[in-house]
DNA sequence: CGGATAGAGTGAGATTTTCTATGCCTTGCA
DNA sequence: TGCAAGGCATAGAAAATCTCACTCTATCCG
């Protein structure tokens, strides 16, 4: 057995794109600039061999095939999702232990993370640190900054806060990405 | 929605090598070289923070994680490629024209594909020419070739004869790689 | 025991892929 | 008409990935 598809840059590129119906709304997703995801999708049609999508000055329409792609694709990911979750490490409960960016205090939540008793079961200690060394020496199981960094092979997950004022970027190993310590951040960040 | 899992190339190196129990095997599937499939499958597990193997001087074994991991991983595969497959490019029953490698009509059974009753029905005409561009140009549907050539966004799948004596490999848009016509020449090839 | 073989790991450098930066074109709207 | 937005093209920069050459360990034989 051996499988076939299309590379899957192309495809976060066109999934992303199809959800917002807009590359430059895909592209602040995903970090990269609108051209980035103007040719990754280009490159996906090229290489399926069909179009996914009209392009239109108002902005973008999914073709009939494009939108009968976009569940399924969607649907792969969330297997990917699903399935890098359930193999994270063994935290077993235990809390984590959190590098913050010294920039970042000033917008965090008044005596964050201290005040929330949400988190109180999930952080173990919190640390000024922005040094991606740590999570690799796994000296830090997670980092909170204020911008994105796009760490290669780390996962890097935009936060907006509630107010709507401030984006957080928590950053981890793909295998605590999605674990109930992470969610639980990332939830009391977001009100 | 967002999804977050790690970069698709370690994760097709891992499925490939725990489905072979071998680096050197996966390598050949997907051919790299085996310290590529080594690097790639040390940085998944490094992103994931667990690892997946156990090498042994005899060679792969699967942690309990990875085997978890390793028919999750394959069933959002056969997704993808299910996904792909049906957006397929309307062919209607249309036959392919496909171009065969000079070097390998010594190697094709006698009077391919004329002689097969099958392959009729799948295919428009046969020229000889390994010119890639034609793809992209749409004047050819796929290409047979006698060795790997890699070319970048388009699928290229090996068949082995059934006598084992001989590889072809054959390159189409991804859009055509799993459609009938092109697994009826797979079929016949591979007998 | 000694040599040959086989599979996996490493690191440097080459190659390929992907991204950014710029500028252009079209449309919609004040 | 002037301007903002969204998408597109292309060249060059940056990053990811692969190959190559070599090492290490264990196994298989004679």
């Amino acid at each position: 057995m051996t499988y076939r598809f299309p590379s899957l840059n192309g495809l976060k590129a066109f999934e992303a794109a199809a959800r917002h119906q807009s590359f430059k709304a895909a592209a602040a997703e995903l970090g990269v600039t609108p051209g980035a995801v103007s040719q990754q999708v280009k490159r996906l049609e090229a290489s399926l061999g069909i179009s996914l999508f009209r392009r239109l000055p108002q902005g973008l329409l999914l073709t009939r095939e494009g939108g009968a792609y976009l569940p399924k694709v969607s649907r792969a990911f969330d297997l990917l999702t699903d399935a890098t979750e359930a193999v994270a490490p063994a935290l077993n409960g235990r809390k984590l232990s959190v590098g913050i960016s010294e920039r970042l205090i000033a917008h965090l939540p008044k005596g964050w993370p201290r005040h929330s008793k949400a988190l109180d079961a999930y952080i173990r200690e919190t640390r000024i640190s922005e040094d991606v060394e740590l999570i690799w020496s796994n000296d830090l199981d997670a980092l909170l900054l204020d911008r994105q960094t796009r760490q290669a092979n780390l996962s890097e997950h935009e936060i907006v806060a509630g107010d709507g004022a401030h984006a957080f970027f928590i950053v981890t190993r793909y295998g605590l990405a999605n674990c109930r310590q992470t969610q639980a951040i990332i939830d009391e960040l977001s009100r």
